[in-house]
RNA sequence: GGGUCUUUAGCUCAGUUGGUUAGAGCGCACGCUUGAUAAGCGUGAGGUCCGGUGUUCAAGUCACCGAAGACCCA
C-alpha cells in the first residue's frame, strides 16, 4: 500500500471526525465561585432544602444527630477565619451524617451581652455613659447586637451553611433570659449561689470585676518596685533578742497597696537573718540578703546565725506611714525567688493576701473604691517636709495638678481622692521617703494583668460579689467529664485539671449591658459589713421570668419594684411587719451575670427549651469550638448542667487549634498578617475556603494563607475537570437500558470499581472518625491518580471511537456512571456548591440512577444536597484482581519509563506510536495475558510483545506501520485511513 | 514562670510494637499531546526528619536537655 500524504491523512481525519464520540456537556470548567456560589445558595433556599432534608428524615423515622452551636460573639458584623473555620468543620459535619442518615437539625447561636459590646457602644454616645439611661443604653447595645447579627449570619450563609437561620438562638432573646434567670434560681434553689466577700480582679478603666477569661497579661509593664522597712514594736521574749530594734523589709511592686498593709508573711521554714549597716538593723530571708544590698546599695551584713521564720511568732511591727500595728504572720506562699522572704500583706488587695488574711483574722481594708480611687479610709499621713513630694511632683504632672489642686503644701495628707494607679504609686513613695521606711527604689519591666479591654493595669479589689460554688459539685463535674468522648484525648486532661483546681465561680458583673441577676436588698436588714441583707428566692425568680419572658430583661430596670415581686411574697411581708412601702424597703441588685453563665446555659435555654425542634435529649452528640473553649463554654456549660441535671450536657466534645499565619504566628493587626474569610470568597469562592478547612489538621495550630489556597484551587479545579470528564463522557447514556452487566465489564473496569469501594469504605471511616484531611488526601488520590492519570486517560480510546453503542464503550460508561454518581455524592460535605453544580448539570437519566432519596426528583429541582452517602456495593469488591493489577501496574510504570527514553530521543512522540517488548518471568506473563485483550489499552501503545524470561526487561520501540487516522493507533494494515476496529464501528 | 500541644520535601499530609535506600498528592522543572484543550499525559529534581546529648547492633520513631510556635493559666 502506497504510503498517504499528510494533506491526504488531514482531509481522512476530517471525514472521520464526525464518526467519533467526543464529550459534550454544558458544565463549564471553571468554578467561578464568587459569582456563582450564591446562586446555588439562593436555590438550597428557595427550595428550603434545610427543612426538606429534616423532613426527610423523620419520615424515614431517622435518629437525630444533635451538634449544638457554640455562640460567636456579636462584637463585630465581621468574622474572623478562626470563626469560619469552625461554621465550616460543623457544617462538614452536619451534611455528611445527614447523608448518613441521620436528622440533623442545626440552629446557629449568637452570644450578644457582656462587656465588649457595652463598651463599644458607650464609645459612641455623645456624652459617655451618664448621658444616658440604663434601659436606653440596654437598647443601644441590643441594636448593636442584633445590627452585629445580621451582618455574621450574612457571612455564615455565604460559607454555605444551611441551618435555622430564620430562628436562630440569641442570649438576648427574651424567651432565653427567662429560662437563663430560671436555671439560675434552680442553682440558688440547691444552695450553690452565694454572696461573698472576695478579691476579684478589677478594672478601673471599665469599673467592673473581671471574669480570670478577661485578664490579659502584658509583659512590658513597668512597676516601682520598693523595698520598705517595717519597725519592730513587740518583741516577745520567745524571739531572738538580737532583733531588738531591727525593721522587716518588705519587697512590692505595687506601692499603692500600703495603705492596705495589714501583716508581713514569713515562710515557717525560710531562714531569716539579721544584718546591719551603719548601725541599721534589718530582717530579711537569708537567701535574699544579697540581692536587698545590691537593690538598696548599701552593705547589710549579717550578724550572728539564722533562725527558721516559725522562731519568730508573735512579733508586731509598725506601719511605715500609720499608727497602726502590722504583725508577723506566716503562709506557705512565701518563696525566696524574689523580694525579702518578708512578704507585705494586704488581704483587700491580692488574692494570697486575702486567703491568709482570713485565716489569721486580719481586716480585709480595701481603702480604693471602683474607679481606682483611694476611699476615706485610705487614711492620711504627716509629711515632715514637702521634698520627697517635690520630686515625685517633678516627675507626675497628674499628682502635681492633684496637689496643686488641693494646695497641698506639706503637713498633713489625706490620699483619699487619688488615683491608685496615676498618682498612688508616686504619692505613696514620696511619703514612704519622708518617713524614711523607703530602703530601696527600683524600676522592674515584668509580666503583668491588664484589663482586655480597656487596657488598664488590674486592680485587686476585696468586693462583694456572687459566686456559684464550685465546691458543691466539683466531684460530680469531674466524674462526669469521664463519661465524655474527648476529640482529641487530651481536652479530658485540660479541662479535668482546670476543674480540679478552679475556685469558685465570679458570676456577678458591675455592667449594664447582660441579664440581671435576679436579687433584691431588703434595705431595712444590715448585716455585719454594713450592707443590706441580699434575698434571692426562687419564687422572685419564678415571677420575674415570666415578666423576662414576655417583656425582656430591661424590665428589671424600667419596672417599679413592687411589680417585679410576686403577690405570694408581698403578702408574706404583711404578715410579719404590716403594710410597707416596698419601694422604700428594697432595692433591685443592678449587677449583671457573667456572660459565660448567659453561653453556659444553652443546654436549657435552647436544647432543652427547644427539645421539639432537636428531637433528641441531653446530653446532646457533640459540641465543637476552638481548643480556649475548655476554660470557657465547655466548662461553662458543664458547670451550670452538673449543678441541675448531674450530668454533662455533651457526649463528644471536638476541639479545634488557632488560625495561624504561614509560617505559624498568630494573627494580629500590627504583624498584618490577617487573613479575612470575605477576602478568600470574593478571591476564591467559599468552596476553597471550605476545602481549606477539609485539608488540614485542625487538631493542633491551623495554617492559612495565599499559598495555600493557590494549591487548593489546584486541586478543587482537578475535582472539577474530573467530574466534567465523566459528565461529558457520559452524555446520551442512559443507565437503565445501557447500562453493562459487571460480568460484561472490562477486568480494568472492575479495578476501578473496586477501588472506588475502597475509597468509600476508607472516606467512611475518616468522616466518622472526623479526620477530614484524609478525605482530602485520599479523594485527591483517587481523581487525580486512578481517574485522571490513569483509568480516564484509557478508556478515552473506548469512548470515543469503539462507536457509540458498542458493548466496549458502554461498559466504561456503566463505570462512569458509577463514579459520577459516587464521587459527586463524596464532594457534597465539603465542596457543596461544586457538588451541586456537577448533580444540576447531569444528565436526568443519570441523576434518576442516584442512590438514596430524592422525592423531588421533577426537572430542575432537587438537590445533591438531599442524596445519601453512598454505600460500599460489595458485588465490586475485589480484592484478588486488585492484587493483580498492583503488579500490572508496576510493569506499567515501567514500560512508560522505557517510552519516555524514546521519546527524549524523538523516536516518538505520543506513546501510541510506540511498541512493547516485555521480558518477564511466566507468572508476570500468565497475568499480562490475563488481560491481554485489553494490554495495548493499558498500555496506550499499538503493540505490546510478550516473551517469557528470568528477569523483567522492557523495550520500547517505533511501531512500524500505519497510523489509523480515526483511532490514532498504528497497525500493520489500514484499510482507507482506518484500521478494522474503526471500520466496524463507523458501519454501524 | 506553670500546664497542654506542635515541629518530616516549597505546600498539605503518611510513616505500625525502634529494623533495608524516609513515602503520597499537589506545586516545580523538562518533555509529549492538541479528540478532557484557559485541559490532559509522561519523566525527573526536591528531605541535616527543629537542634543537641544519650540508650541501642540499629533512632524520624525511645529518654533527657534546648530552640521556635500555638492555646490556656499565673
Amino acid at each position: 500500500m502506497a504510503k498517504i500524504s499528510e494533506k491526504d491523512n488531514t482531509d481522512l481525519e476530517n471525514r472521520y471526525k464526525d464518526t467519533i464520540d467526543l464529550p459534550e456537556t454544558s458544565f463549564p470548567m471553571r468554578g467561578n465561585g464568587p459569582v456563582r456560589e450564591p446562586e446555588f445558595q439562593t436555590k438550597w433556599k428557595e427550595e428550603d432544602i434545610y427543612h426538606k432534608g429534616l423532613e426527610l428524615r423523620a419520615k424515614e423515622g431517622a435518629d437525630s444527630f444533635v451538634l449544638h452551636d457554640g455562640p460567636p460573639y456579636l462584637s463585630s458584623e465581621r468574622i474572623h477565619i478562626g470563626t469560619a473555620l469552625n461554621k465550616i468543620l460543623k457544617d462538614i459535619i452536619i451534611k455528611y451524617k445527614t447523608q448518613r442518615g441521620f436528622r440533623v437539625p442545626y440552629i446557629p447561636g449568637y452570644d450578644s451581652h457582656g462587656l465588649p459590646i457595652e463598651n463599644a457602644v458607650v464609645k459612641a454616645i455623645k456624652g459617655g455613659r451618664q448621658a444616658v439611661t440604663v434601659p436606653e443604653l440596654r437598647d443601644k447595645c441590643r441594636d448593636f447586637a442584633l445590627n452585629n447579627l445580621k451582618g455574621q449570619e450574612a457571612k455564615f450563609k455565604r460559607l454555605g451553611i444551611l441551618g435555622e437561620w430564620d430562628k436562630p438562638y440569641v442570649t438576648l432573646d427574651p424567651k432565653f433570659e427567662a429560662e437563663q434567670i430560671k436555671l439560675f434560681g434552680e442553682m440558688a434553689a440547691k444552695g450553690y449561689i452565694y454572696r461573698g466577700l472576695k478579691t476579684v480582679y478589677w478594672s478601673y478603666g471599665a469599673e467592673t470585676a473581671l471574669a480570670d477569661a478577661e485578664v490579659e497579661y502584658n509583659d512590658n509593664h513597668v512597676s516601682s518596685a520598693i523595698h520598705v522597712k517595717f519597725p519592730i514594736t513587740e518583741l516577745p521574749s520567745s524571739c531572738p533578742q538580737e532583733l531588738q530594734g531591727a525593721c522587716f523589709v518588705i519587697w512590692t511592686t505595687t506601692p499603692w497597696t500600703i495603705p492596705g498593709n495589714m501583716a508581713i508573711c514569713l515562710g515557717e521554714n525560710i531562714d531569716y537573718i539579721v544584718a546591719e549597716d551603719s548601725g541599721e538593723k534589718i530582717v530579711v530571708a537569708e537567701a535574699l540578703l544579697e540581692q536587698v544590698n545590691k537593690a538598696s546599695e548599701r552593705e547589710f551584713k549579717a550578724s550572728g546565725s539564722s533562725f527558721k521564720g516559725k522562731d519568730l511568732k508573735g512579733i508586731v511591727c509598725k506601719h511605715p506611714l500609720f499608727d497602726r500595728p502590722s504583725p508577723i504572720i506566716f503562709g506557705d506562699h512565701v518563696t525566696t525567688d524574689a523580694g525579702t522572704g518578708c512578704v507585705h500583706t494586704a488581704p483587700g488587695h491580692g488574692q494570697e493576701d486575702f486567703m491568709v488574711g482570713k485565716e489569721f483574722g486580719l481586716e480585709i481594708l480595701c481603702p480604693v473604691d471602683g474607679r481606682g480611687v483611694y476611699t476615706s479610709e485610705a487614711n492620711s499621713y504627716e509629711f515632715k517636709s514637702t521634698e520627697a513630694l517635690e520630686i515625685a511632683k517633678s516627675k507626675n504632672q497628674s499628682l502635681e495638678a492633684k496637689l496643686n489642686n488641693l494646695e497641698f503644701n506639706g503637713g498633713e495628707l489625706n490620699f483619699q481622692g487619688f488615683h491608685v494607679i496615676k498618682q498612688g504609686n508616686d504619692l505613696l513613695i514620696s511619703a514612704l521617703k519622708d518617713s524614711g521606711a523607703l530602703l530601696a527604689l527600683k524600676k522592674l519591666t515584668h509580666s503583668y494583668p491588664y484589663c482586655w479591654r480597656s487596657k488598664t493595669p488590674l486592680l485587686y479589689r476585696a468586693t462583694e460579689q456572687w459566686f456559684a460554688s464550685v465546691d458543691g459539685f466539683r466531684e460530680q463535674a469531674l466524674t462526669e467529664i469521664d463519661k465524655v468522648n474527648w476529640i482529641p484525648e487530651r481536652g479530658r486532661n485540660r479541662i479535668y485539671t482546670m476543674i480540679q483546681d478552679r475556685g469558685d465561680w465570679c458570676i456577678s458583673r458591675q455592667r449594664t449591658w447582660g441579664v440581671p441577676i435576679p436579687a433584691i436588698y431588703d434595705m431595712e436588714d444590715i448585716n455585719e459589713q454594713g450592707n443590706p441583707k441580699a434575698i434571692l428566692e426562687t419564687e422572685i425568680i419564678e415571677h420575674v421570668a415570666k415578666i423576662f419572658a414576655e417583656e425582656g430583661s430591661s424590665s428589671w430596670y424600667t419596672k417599679p419594684i413592687e411589680e417585679l415581686l410576686p403577690e405570694s411574697f408581698k403578702l408574706s411581708l404583711r404578715g410579719a411587719k404590716g403594710d410597707v412601702a416596698i419601694s422604700e424597703r428594697f432595692r433591685i441588685e443592678t449587677d449583671t451575670m457573667d456572660v459565660w453563665f448567659d453561653s453556659g446555659s444553652t443546654h436549657r435555654t435552647v436544647v432543652e427549651a427547644r427539645a421539639e425542634e432537636f428531637g433528641a435529649k441531653l446530653p446532646v452528640d457533640l459540641y465543637l469550638e476552638g481548643s480556649d473553649q475548655h476554660r470557657g463554654w465547655f466548662q461553662s456549660s458543664l458547670l451550670t448542667s452538673v449543678a441541675c441535671n448531674g450530668f454533662a450536657p455533651y457526649q463528644s466534645v471536638l476541639t479545634h487549634g488557632f488560625v495561624v499565619d504561614e509560617k505559624g504566628h498568630k494573627m494580629s493587626k500590627s504583624l498584618g498578617n490577617v487573613v479575612d474569610p470575605d477576602d478568600v470568597i470574593k478571591k476564591f469562592g467559599a468552596d476553597i475556603l471550605r476545602l481549606w478547612v477539609a485539608s488540614v489538621d485542625y487538631s493542633v495550630e491551623i495554617k492559612v494563607g495565599d499559598n495555600m489556597f493557590k494549591q487548593l484551587s489546584d486541586i478543587y479545579r482537578n475535582f472539577r475537570n474530573t467530574s466534567r470528564y465523566m459528565l461529558g463522557n457520559l452524555h446520551g447514556f442512559n443507565p437503565e437500558t445501557d447500562k453493562v452487566a459487571y460480568k460484561d465489564l472490562w477486568s480494568l473496569d472492575k479495578l476501578i470499581l473496586h477501588r472506588l469501594q475502597s475509597l468509600q469504605e476508607k472516606l467512611t471511616e475518616a468522616f466518622d472518625n472526623y479526620q477530614f484531611f484524609k478525605y482530602y488526601q485520599l479523594i485527591q488520590n483517587f481523581c487525580s491518580v486512578d481517574l485522571s492519570a490513569f483509568y480516564f486517560d484509557i478508556i478515552k480510546d473506548r469512548l470515543y471511537t469503539h462507536g457509540t453503542k458498542s458493548l466496549s464503550r458502554r461498559a466504561a460508561q456503566t463505570v462512569l456512571a458509577e463514579l459520577l454518581s459516587a464521587i459527586n455524592r463524596l464532594l457534597v460535605p465539603v465542596l457543596p456548591h461544586l457538588a451541586e453544580d456537577v448533580y444540576s448539570h447531569s444528565p436526568e437519566t443519570i441523576k434518576a440512577s442516584y442512590q438514596g432519596t430524592q422525592f423531588f426528583m421533577k426537572e430542575g429541582e432537587g438537590s445533591i444536597l438531599l442524596s445519601n452517602w453512598p454505600e460500599v456495593n460489595k458485588d465490586y469488591v475485589n480484592g484478588e484482581l486488585a492484587n493483580q493489577w498492583d503488579k500490572i501496574l508496576e510493569i506499567r510504570e515501567a514500560a512508560n519509563k522505557e517510552i519516555e527514553t524514546i521519546r527524549a530521543e524523538k523516536v516518538v512522540g505520543k506513546s501510541l506510536e510506540a511498541s512493547l517488548e516485555i521480558k518477564a518471568p511466566a507468572a508476570s506473563i500468565e497475568l499480562l495475558k490475563s488481560i491481554e485483550a485489553e494490554l495495548n489499552a493499558v498500555m496506550i501503545v499499538s503493540e505490546v510483545n510478550l516473551i517469557e524470561a528470568e528477569k523483567l526487561a522492557i523495550k520500547a520501540s517505533k511501531f512500524d506501520g500505519h497510523k489509523c487516522v480515526r483511532c490514532w493507533k498504528y497497525f500493520k494494515e489500514v484499510n482507507k485511513g482506518i484500521c478494522q476496529t474503526c471500520t466496524d464501528a463507523v458501519s454501524s
